[in-house]
DNA sequence: GTCATACTTCGATGAAGTCCGAATTGTTAG
DNA sequence: CTAACAATTCGGACTTCATCGAAGTATGAC
């Protein structure tokens, strides 16, 4: 194996998009499970394992066992390096605009729950209104009112509060740097409004698009106006 | 087309020992022929064709038509970083030692033609020995006894002269900032040493082992010391 | 123990990539 | 014009890749 076909190899480790999204993900440092990552990918989660394991391979992540998941995190800080290298050389090269910053920090998913501007907006409507209270670890819990509002909205609570997911997560936004709803219930809340139409995902990046109907039921229901 | 998708369409295009070895190549940004690069890269003519389309598509290089011929160029110095950057990382995180320097500068290959302090070596042995002449345009003449010497060697003189190439060219080595034989004859020359089994050549890089006949040979008819 | 969950392995399939030989197009030299 | 040469296109054989469904392994909850 000489150094030509190394590099030929990390190359290719980073030539598809499912790949990149993992390691643009796993870019902050923080380890995540085969699941999330798979979520994330948008694959199955034995594709996603495959993925990992090309990852693996050219030493861009490592893994810790613990129990019965696996955590993958990047191997190393440099790893970041490349990835600005190779969008920065995309940019250039391709002399494409990048979408411009505000669009994306505008409706942007953090993998399967709503961030960005939206996500923080939709998170402070539910608790000036009292369906979602803060709790003192920074998390949120729901209240009497706010499950009704949830089943209203076509969330399946009892399934929801069965997942062993931490319930209502609250998740910072770098774009906002305020907290917006995350956790199993952030996850079926996004679950529901792509379900009624009012927004749909780009499956290959983290921006969602807001639909006409969307535009209204957001106006309604979380006193939005776009 | 989403960012995701060119960094990955990008990477793809450098996940190819051969488009790498061209992109190698092409880093000094001259600009070189279809055929040239094919025979570097080691493959059939038609084959480095489909290379270059993919290098072009995503803007690593470009084209110049000239008569016949299809000079191909980096496109941009920038794309040296990438590349530099990816070796780095390849070397650091497969934690591979690459060659030092010295020892690929020492005996490589200018892809067909002896280069580093072999091939700077042997050129200054042939014109002191009176084989070749610096003419005033920067190239080499063959003398009477050069004819006699190359033939010794197992060169096919005929063949040579018959090629449309540049015959003797000069070129200029960045390792050593001194000129080596370039040119049909300087391909013809690192042929007959292969063909000898003096040298071998990793076909996946450019570097050039000298074997244990191949040291005897040398030294007798280019008065080296290895 | 039983069951749900996290993850991997296996097998199949369709798509894409690599490569070559042969034929084709275009250009230059004589 | 013809021959040689540079480069491309075409058709194929072959390999590798991405993906999924289904089945299997391992772990934790009860």
């Amino acid at each position: 194996m000489t150094a030509i076909h190394r590099m030929a190899k990390m190359a290719g480790a980073m030539a598809s998009p499912a790949r990149l999204k993992m390691l643009e993900f796993l870019a902050d440092g923080v380890a995540r499970s085969a699941t999330d990552l798979a979520i994330l990918a948008d694959v199955q989660a034995n594709t996603a394992t495959t993925h990992l394991q090309v990852l693996l391979k050219v030493d861009l992540i490592k893994v810790k066992k613990q129990g019965r998941y696996r955590f993958f995190q990047i191997r190393d800080e440099v790893v970041g390096d490349m990835l600005e290298v190779l969008g920065e050389q995309v940019a250039y090269l391709s002399h494409t605009q990048i979408p411009p910053q505000t669009e994306i920090a505008f409706a942007r998913s953090c993998y399967d729950h709503i961030a960005g501007w939206l996500g923080v907006n939709i998170t402070h409507s539910l608790i000036v209104n009292r369906y979602l209270e803060e709790q003192t670890n920074g998390n949120y819990s729901l209240t009497a009112n706010g499950e009704t509002f949830f089943s209203d909205l076509g969330v399946d609570l009892h399934k929801v509060k069965k997942s062993r997911r931490q319930f209502a997560r609250a998740c910072c936004d770098w774009t906002e740097n305020k907290n917006h709803l995350g956790g199993a219930l952030g996850a079926a809340l996004m679950g529901s409004l792509q379900n009624r139409q009012w927004i749909r995902k780009n499956p290959d990046y983290r921006e969602i698009f807001i639909t006409k109907k969307g535009k209204q039921g957001l106006a309604d229901y979380f006193d939005l106006n776009l």
